[in-house]
DNA sequence: CTTATTATGCTCTTGTTGAGTATAATAAGG
DNA sequence: CCTTATTATACTCAACAAGAGCATAATAAG
């Protein structure tokens, strides 16, 4: 009886909180929701009031944007202990989503709130070249800390992953690895975050904006999911407008990716999967030749258990 | 002032479950641990003394099982409503994972804890051909249910699902949506817990083995993100012994599956991809010719983004 | 010494993917 | 009007991956 209360008190001394990984792409920029001078994501907390976590998170956020979410995802879950403060007698959990949206919303938003997000990835950008920081800075400093592991296979181990992430002596840039970049950069010690509890320390850091908590990590978490999903779901249409052409939609997967892809080989794949269909109508807004404009078919989501893009 | 020690109440009124789906594959049975005669997932409180989430999971699976967890992913989180009692005053947000052990553990789990997860899916084993259920009364319970839609294109929008979802009219069979599959019953009333709360019902159901609350779609969720995870993640390995055979990590995909693969395609993936490297043992056990004794080589994960089986 | 059973090597065909070439349709500048 | 730049779109080709079969090797059981 008395631990059983004990345990009802444990149980009790535990609140949720509701975090967004909001993401659009207004003309080809990969962009991301923000707060307090983009130092944070909107978050909120889930109240009984919410049918489900879900719902909860759908609410505060077309009530905060005035837009609504075509998509969401669940991305994580966490309570880790050092994450709050040290003795706290309560715990949060932290629940994180993905959202997808198809418009940047201008009004109903302070401006700046939607911040590009390689902002705070600069070395995710891979669509004109690997950035310079990355052999500039982040190639030596993560050999230097590789070199300084104690044992011999730990040294190996470092250097292993460092060179998987990074692309390192010629291996190949694999876009979808940037939760593990960064959690890679923050346990060498080159992100903000990973050095606010230390003295102050004379290490230089890798660029790139910091945020509150590990809000940057989930904001990781939900490039990385956002990568790899493109590729077998039709999530990016969820970004488009109504009608679009075949190079803005190439823009938007580029966007999202960090890399370029293969025109004639991204409308091919597009095309023989039957992902979009021709509006009638004509874009000649480019210069160039006009453009079909195109619709995406949303009977395919119906008709098969369907692939994405690239 | 007022209105935020009001929402300190209400987000305290919250408590938070671990449930596990934990999978063992011992010579090729794909099983689970239940507790309370099969009819549960083990779960456990979350409390404030465990470190994190995951470490709180480790904690009480190892400490009831008597085995170590090789690999650890979270699952999903939900709290939605009406999945606790109506007009509760707390609510409880379940946390799931999935976790995989190399053996089964006999002792310490009383018997029958561990079962094959066939019982609650006979429709999900097309390892020995489409089982004979789907066709004799999943598909015409699921075209009576489709043709008893309002209009005409809710109507085509549940036939196509369906066909889909359990590969009617030559479709192909795609194993990795377990969870469709099992939303789809549980949408079409055809599955126990659908049910329930009705009155009654003279509806004959699909046979496989029900459970508490939503524990059977838990477990549905997480044999999909099992069977999704194997083809990119070589994660297998994780249910192996020290050393086995080609034809027992085969049978061991198999049963994960729930579909046969090509004998030989199957081990020439395996190879080049260097996943494994021979122990120099041989094993006779079979009756056939000796097989060669295999390892899982740790090392790949370090050397690169490594893909799975299939 | 035959048969059954399993392991393992090799080939062949097909489909997918990466990358290049060629041509069409427009705007802008002289 | 003609050239150039720019974008759209069609085709082709080589490399590789994946599905499926045949052939052969090595054992146990009768």
């Amino acid at each position: 009886m008395g631990k059983d209360s004990q345990r009802q008190q444990e149980r009790h001394a535990i609140g949720a909180d509701l975090i967004a990984v909001l993401v659009a792409a207004p003309n080809g920029n990969p962009v991301v929701l923000t707060i307090k001078d983009a130092t944070a994501l909107p978050s909120g907390p889930f109240e009984l009031g919410h049918r489900s976590l879900q719902s909860g998170l759908r609410d505060w956020v077309e009530q905060q944007t005035g837009h609504p979410l075509g998509y969401i995802e669940q991305l994580y879950t966490f309570a880790d202990r050092d994450r709050s403060g040290e003795d706290s007698p309560s715990r949060v959990i932290s629940i994180s989503y993905l959202g997808l949206t198809r418009e940047e919303p201008s009004h109903a938003t302070p401006p700046g709130s939607w911040r590009n997000w390689y902002e705070f990835f600069p070395w995710e950008d891979h669509r004109y070249g690997a950035p310079q920081v990355i052999a500039d800075l982040i190639e030596p400093a993560l050999r230097r800390w590789a070199g300084t592991g104690e044992h011999e296979d730990r040294r190996a181990k470092r250097l292993g992953r460092a060179a998987v992430c990074f692309g390192f002596d010629d291996r190949p840039w694999n876009e979808e690895l940037t939760l593990q970049r960064y959690e890679l950069l923050y346990e060498a010690g080159l992100v903000e975050e990973a050095v606010r509890k230390e003295e102050a320390t004379s290490k230089p850091l890798v660029p790139g904006r910091a945020m509150d908590g590990d809000h940057r990590r989930i904001l990781a978490t939900g490039i990385a999911r956002l990568r790899t999903k493109i590729k077998y779901r039709p999530v990016v249409f969820e970004l488009m407008p109504p009608a679009f052409t075949l190079l803005q939609l190439q823009r938007a997967v580029e966007a999202l990716a960090g890399v370029t892809v293969h025109k004639q080989n991204f409308r091919r794949l597009i095309e023989q999967q039957d992902l979009v269909e021709e509006t009638g109508q004509m874009s000649s807004e480019t210069g160039g030749r006009p453009a079909k404009l195109f619709r995406f078919r949303h009977a395919v989501l119906d008709e098969r258990a369907v692939a994405g893009t690239k």
